[in-house]
RNA sequence: GGAGGGGUGCCCGAGCGGUUAAAGGGGGCAGACUGUAAAUCUGUUGGCCUUGCGCCUACGUUGGUUCGAAUCCAACCUCCUCCA
């Protein structure tokens, strides 16, 4: 686990040179087919030198959510391990660890139709009123929630409509089985936030020039692609979304191209402080692979 | 050379005699997070501390008017627009 531009991918690849392991890709983003650049998503070589799964898995048209995940990951590192082989999670999209660790409690899937239909209702009546209206038939969530808070607002009224109970009573029951796995989690933390966001602004400097810009307006030549889109919310293709749409420069492009990375960064800085049980590694020292391959070698042997 | 308009906190930008450490936005920092999560939302953001309706520093610079100035006046520095 660690932040964007932490290491994470030449760290995975070193380690799998070393274990009998098979990546399994732990990003959002990454599951996009065409969404290359901007995501860093491992090379077509990098991705020979050792099986990679979950990356290019859906069109940016579709959804992936965390309970795909958790069900996508569960089936692979069985798989995985069925052929002797060590599932190693490598990723930055904290929630999917979250799921996966403590499992999600049985809640309806997202439905496109019930979305739309809600969205057309905050177009008409305001998100306050769908507040209000969540709080009439689930009060525990309406109180938890702002009502500025407008996704989980709708998220919760997708649930209610759909099942026809309140969410807070469905997350109030036992999660499913826990993990059939030991997990080892390892984290890649800057000990100085100022030379990550060196790196950040570097990184994206050079997928600009890689041809982030280009690669969007290819992909939206190729698919009915919408701004609100999950995949076209991402880090950098919302930003080079503004662009095309003359909205931006290319200046601001890139301020708010290194701006957006920089939160996540920090988002996910935040899970991870926030999450016991992991050791960190400072992904700044040049030592960082072989101390991760000795404390992961202390830890497969300690049981 | 002449006419006019600006210089505000890390940045942009409002304020145009007191209730202003200074609206709002950006950025930063901190936090939350159960099928959108690279999403979404919240708090905070001059310094000091005996944490108080406390002290100090602050609205280009210097001086002045005033009980009181980011706000009025003068000079200076500087940026921009227009005329020549």
């Amino acid at each position: 686990m660690g932040p964007t531009a932490s290491g994470k991918t030449p760290l995975a690849l070193a380690l799998a040179q070393v274990l009998p392991a098979e990546i399994v890709s732990v990003d959002s983003a990454q599951v996009y087919r065409g969404m290359d650049v901007g995501t860093a998503k491992p090379s077509l070589s990098e991705r020979r030198a050792a099986p990679h799964h979950l990356i290019d898995i859906i069109d940016p048209t579709q959804t992936y959510s965390a309970a795909r995940f958790r069900a996508d990951a569960l089936r692979l590192m069985d798989e995985i391990a069925a052929r002797g082989r060590v599932p190693l999670l490598v990723g930055g999209t904290m929630l999917y660890f979250k799921a996966l660790r403590e499992g999600l409690s049985e809640l309806p899937e997202s439905d496109a139709g019930v979305r739309t239909q809600l969205d057309a209702e905050a177009t008409a009546r305001g998100w306050p009123a769908l507040h209000a209206e969540l709080a009439s038939v689930d009060p525990a969530t309406a109180t938890r929630l702002k009502p500025t808070d407008t996704q989980r607002i709708q998220r919760a009224l997708e649930v209610f409509r759909i099942s026809g109970k309140p969410m807070s009573q469905l997350l109030g029951q036992a999660k499913p089985a826990s993990l059939p796995f030991r997990l080892i989690e390892l984290a890649l933390v800057p000990s100085d936030r100022g030379a990550l966001h060196r790196r950040l602004e570097e990184r994206f400097d050079a997928m600009l020039k890689a041809g982030l810009v280009e690669e969007l307006r290819a992909l939206r030549e190729r698919y009915a692609l919408r701004p609100g889109l999950p995949s076209m919310r991402c880090v950098g293709y919302r930003q080079a979304w503004q662009f095309l749409e003359g909205e931006i420069d290319r200046d601001e492009l890139r301020n708010r191209g290194i701006f957006a990375t920089r939160q996540l960064a920090k988002r996910q800085l935040t899970w991870l402080r926030a999450t016991p049980g992991i050791q960190s590694f400072d992904c700044l020292d040049p030592a960082v692979a072989a101390k991760s391959i000795d404390f992961l070698r202390r830890e497969t042997h300690a049981r």
